[in-house]
DNA sequence: TTTTGAGTTGTTCGA
DNA sequence: GTCGAACAACTCAAA
């Protein structure tokens, strides 16, 4: 029997693999992680004890056989190969630019070694480059898209193979990163893993799915899937979210779908246009503003706007943040502060637990109005009315920014009006809204 | 080739 | 308080 190496990336389970079911029905398996040098350093804690945590479940469900590694890819992953005699690395395609680089790379060093990469499948439900116009183009606009999406359909999940395991010495210098990271996890960071995913998936299913598309927008109910850190390490696969949503009667199952659309989406468009991760898909001649002290303010949750400044810290404390947040604070940074919107996806990048290029990056160039859609120049939001409509109570305030915990209910968001507002040091804002609004707007109208 | 309808998530102002 | 209009013009995708 020859021996295969099953190399994991974004695809962090054993179950509905189809690399790993691939690579298992040729003999035994060595599964292998690599901690890349030029992404393992990236960023704050929360992301890299994900990461670590994630990694760490799934070598505790291989019963330990999962070898991880230190090093450049193109180097650790052809000597991995050598030294278990692999003739085949197995592994799920990468479609992000760096993924595709650095898969390129490494399968010139495999070749000169006689091994053969064997990708299969991608992290997403249908593969990014699959759905087509009828003139055989990449989609531009999410609508059309998203009908075609579900009209091409997805495959059903695999069962988990049965994997006869090989196993290698650790690496001092990868167990040290992994469990340096583990001790960085913030408080309250959920459990990671396929069981995890699994686990809150059904929960997610029984209690919240129903009101979905009524709740999902209330960030102190926190009533969403939170799948995305899973998704983000495939710790589990759309196709298993599809499959179970598919026999749900329950009137949130639309809006979910929808969700996972714009993340296949975005995926595509990331696929068709590489270069769109850092640059504008639609530039616009205006000028913007280099970060400065507003953006270190933005950055820390110092900002004086509540919502901007709850948001930000639930960042930092915990590598996520609500969705719903996570537009108010990229409108506030460009918008408001007048900054590029890559200065602001690169921080959510190096901070959010779930941060996926694709649709982070083009999340931001939606607010910024350089995105994929039609965007109204006029789209500003606006901080104060964005939490009286969406955290009526100010329960979401209250929980992240201490200083205005005295608060009763929507004054959280105005501190300017009540006459305790500062009494425990709140910050004034660092710049007036209705102002900066007026300034963006006449940038975009001077155009 | 030309035409046509449509395009995630907002805010403000005035009636 | 509520509601509709205005805030521009352009590109996309299919007919």
């Amino acid at each position: 029997m020859t021996s295969t190496l099953v190399w994991f990336r974004r695809d962090l389970r054993l179950a509905d693999h189809p690399a790993l079911t691939a690579a298992a029905a040729t003999g035994p398996v060595l599964g292998l992680f690599v901690v890349d040098p030029g992404l393992w350093p990236r960023g704050g804690r929360a992301r890299r004890a994900w990461l670590a945590a994630s990694v760490a479940a799934l070598r505790e469900a291989s019963g330990g056989a999962l070898v991880v590694r230190y090093g450049d890819p193109a180097t650790v992953v052809a000597e991995v190969a050598a030294a278990i005699g692999a003739g085949e690395v197995h592994v799920t395609g990468e479609t992000t630019p760096y993924g595709r680089e650095r898969d390129a790379r490494v399968a010139v060093a495999l070749a000169e070694r006689g091994v053969v990469g064997r990708p299969a499948g991608t992290p997403y439900a249908v593969d990014p480059g699959t759905i087509r116009t009828q003139q055989g183009g990449a989609y531009q606009v999410f609508t059309p898209f998203s009908r075609a999406w579900r009209e091409h359909g997805w495959d059903a999940p695999l069962p988990a193979p049965d994997v006869d395991w090989l196993r290698l010495d650790p690496d001092p210098e990868a167990e040290r990163l992994l469990e340096e990271g583990l001790a960085d996890a913030p408080e309250g960071m959920p459990a990671a893993g396929e069981a995890a995913a699994l686990e809150r998936w059904g929960r997610f299913l029984d209690t919240d799915l129903e009101d979905y598309d009524d709740t999902r927008d209330a960030p102190a109910a926190d009533q969403t899937s939170r799948m995305s850190p899973y998704l983000k390490v495939g710790a589990i696969h759309p196709r298993r979210l599809l499959a179970d949503l598919a026999d749900r009667p329950d009137e949130g199952v639309g809006r979910f779908v929808t969700e996972l659309a714009w993340r296949e989406f975005y995926a595509d468009v990331l696929w068709s246009q590489p270069e769109s991760a850092w640059r504008d898909l639609r530039p616009l001649p205006i000028g913007y503003d280099d970060p400065g002290d507003a953006f270190a303010a933005w950055q820390e949750g110092r900002t004086g706007y509540p919502l901007v400044d709850a948001g930000m810290r639930q960042l930092l404390h915990e590598g996520w943040m609500h969705n719903r947040v996570r537009m108010v604070t990229a409108s506030f940074l460009t918008k408001d502060l007048h900054v590029w919107w890559p200065i602001g996806a690169a921080h959510f990048l190096d901070h959010l637990v779930d941060g996926d290029l694709a649709s982070n990056n083009h999340g931001w160039q939606w607010v910024a109005g350089t995105g994929t859609d039609a965007a109204p120049y006029f789209r500003v939001f606006n901080p104060v009315s964005q939490g009286r409509k969406f955290d009526p109570d100010g329960a979401y305030v209250r929980r992240w920014v201490p200083e205005l915990a005295h608060l009763p209910g929507a004054s959280a968001h105005e501190p300017w009006k009540h006459p305790d507002g500062y009494a425990h040091g709140y910050p004034q804002p660092v710049v007036d809204h209705a102002l900066e609004r007026k300034v963006a707007l006449d940038r975009y109208a001077a155009r």
